[in-house]
This record gives C-alpha cells, structure tokens and sequence, in this order.
DNA sequence: ATAGGCATGTAAGCAGTTACATGATTTA
DNA sequence: TAAATCATGTAACTGCTTACATGCCTAT
C-alpha cells in the first residue's frame, strides 16, 4: 500500500483537499503515482484516523466548505520508514504500446490516430511540467538551484516528468509516422 | 480487462505456456504491461473457456509436460475491437519517483542507493531490447526493416523501451549525482 | 545433498475502478 | 436553463497480489 505515501508526498508543501489532491492525481503521471478520486478519499480517511495526517475545516463562501490536510511528525516517520524499505519495481501499463505491439494484425489507420492524440496529451503534460520548473527554481538557474534550493525533490521528480513526456511524444510521433508511410492496408 | 489483449499480443508470435509468459511479462516493462503469473494462469484459462486462445499439450521428456497457447480467429477479433476503442490512460506507479520526490525530508543516501540500483536495472533492461531489436531486424538496417518489414509491431514496441529504460537511466545517475554532491545531512 | 529451474494451479485478502448519490454556485 | 466546477462520500464489483501447495529434474 504505497498509495499512502504518494499522498504524504503531495501533502508535504501544501494543505490540499481531498478535492485538490484528486486533481494534482488527475493529471496523473504528475507525482508518478495514477489513483482515483475515490481512493484518495478513502485513503485520507484512513491515514486521518491513524493519526498520519490532520484535517482541519476550511470555511468557504459561495461554494462549499472543505477539509484540507497536513502531514504530522507521525506522518513524517512514515515517510522515512517507506525510504527506507527497498522499493517496489516500476509498475507501467499502457494499451496503446500493446496496440502499437499488434499493429501487423489491425486497421492502421486508428492506431496512428491515437498516436497523435497521445503525442498531444504528451506535449500538453511536458508544456505543464515545464512551466512547474521554471516556478520551482525563481530566478536562479537549473545547476544553481539544484546545488544550492532548499527544496529540490519536487524539482527531481518534475524532471522525470519532462523527459518521460518528451520522449512519449517523440516516440508517438515518429511511430506514427513510419506506420502511416508503409504500405496502406485500406483499399480505396 | 485489458490483461487479456496484452496475453493475446504476446502469443501471436509464439506458441507460449503460462510459464513461459510469465518471464516474459517479468520484465515487466517488456510489452508495457505488468503482470504478475498467476494472473496469466488466471487469464489464460479464462481466454481458453472464452475461445480467444486454443492450447495444446506438449509432452517433454526430463521436465513436466506444459501447456502452450495460441491466438484463435476469435482472438483476432477480439484484439481488432480493442484497437478500435479509445486507449485507457497510461497508468505508472513508481515508488521511486515518490521517494525522490519527498527527499528533503529523507536521509538520502538511501534514495541514492536505491538510485544506481535502479540505473543498474536499466542499464540491463535497455541491452536486452537493443540485442532484441538486432534480432528482429536481421540483417536490414532499421531504417529499411521499418519501411519494408513485414512485422514491425514489436520492433516499435520495443524502441519504446529502449527510449523509456535509457531516459530512466539517465534521469537516476543525474539525480543520485545532483543529491550526493549537496552538503550531506547526516553529521560524522 | 541442496538449490534452482520447470511447470501449474488454488485460496484469501487487499487494492483499485465504476456507478451511484447529493447539493450549492458560477459560467455560458 | 443547462452545463461545469466545487466538494465529499458510499457501495458493489473487479482486478491484482501474496501465500500456499505440489512435484520432478538438473546442476553444483
């Protein structure tokens, strides 16, 4: 149950509800870990009640209140505990790389068209990370920031975000390509 | 479900028992879809009482006796109505990622531990695709197997890891470099 | 002799997804 | 007036993981 402290993570600089969270998860490869709305509830329910993280009631007019959330020392310990352990492998799944697998055996034409879509996706994501960094790191540049920020995890993992984006969207581009300048498989 | 359409997109080359697919979905990142074995047995079965897979007996001499499948008519069909249906999101989990993420609150030399480890991984998983992709080609340069190849699916898929486990590489020993080479933050 | 690889499964439990439910406010 | 956003949850179901179970053969 890592789940737990992908939340942690996202709650270390800022108080979030449920709601905010579920939008930073939304975006998804964000923080590297994909989760539900649902569970985000469930599991803030959860790490509240173990004493992980606090709630506190935030008062709001025009629109409904909410609760929003820190991490506590006990949070913290856990956090350290979860470092410490060896970590999981990687856990990826994609269908389109399975589609693109099979590609010999289908209609081209769709999968090239979800090619672009993806490399869309890809470039939005990246353009999105991009502007992150640049707000993470105020006025020093990238080298400076990284010898001398104080906080720099978030930076990391932003950076992870940019390449892992950049080369989806080459990826699809160029696969997109060189299946949609073979042979065409639809008789006109 | 979509298990199955990566189970039946590994069997369209070869003839596979569940055991034989398992260390093929051990790598995991292999065909872009974890899966654990006995998930596959599951699946398998499943496939077969479905018609998408019909399996067959083989008897061996000196090991247990396996089960080896292959893709139906049905199955073909199966995998074309797949394609045709807008791809689920990429889905990643990565504890790594979280780790780093959290790193100032942590004692890093664990994380960077963690980190050559992982660049180690991908430094063997990347020679694996790249020696898979010389087998595929043959001897056609890449250029050429891409434009006249007669199955190029894999080969696709399999640059799509090569790309993912070097960047993953890269991004590692960047960043176990960048958090060594910062005042240490446990005191001698 | 013992460890590791080959080979297939069952059962229990936990994690994750999808559908349902509610209701106010703002924007188009 | 309809749709989108804010905001939080429950319930049912499906998918995934972990532990258990068995047994033969090969290599060290």
């Amino acid at each position: 149950m890592a789940l737990r402290h992908a939340v942690l993570g996202a709650l270390l600089d800022d108080e979030l509800s449920g709601y905010e969270l579920a939008k930073i998860f939304a975006v998804g490869v964000a923080n590297f870990w994909h989760a539900a709305p649902q569970q985000l509830y469930a599991e803030l329910a959860r790490l509240e009640s173990a004493g992980l993280v606090a709630g506190q009631e935030v008062v709001q007019r025009g629109r409904p209140n909410k609760r929003v959330f820190t991490v506590t020392e006990a949070g913290l310990g856990e956090l350290a505990a979860f470092a410490a352990a060896a970590p999981k492998p990687l856990l990826i799944r994609d269908e389109l790389i399975v589609k693109v697998h099979t590609v010999d055996f289908l209609d081209t034409a769709t999968v090239v068209a979800q090619l672009h879509e993806r490399a869309r996706e890809a470039g939005a994501r990246l353009a999105l990370f991009e502007k992150m960094l640049v707000r993470l790191r105020g006025d020093l540049d990238e080298e400076s920031f990284l010898r001398e920020g104080r906080r720099i995890g978030p930076y990391l993992s932003g950076l992870a975000g940019c390449r892992f984006q950049r080369e989806m969207r080459e990826w699809c581009l160029h696969t997109a390509r060189t299946l949609a300048g073979r042979a065409p498989d639809r008789p006109a």
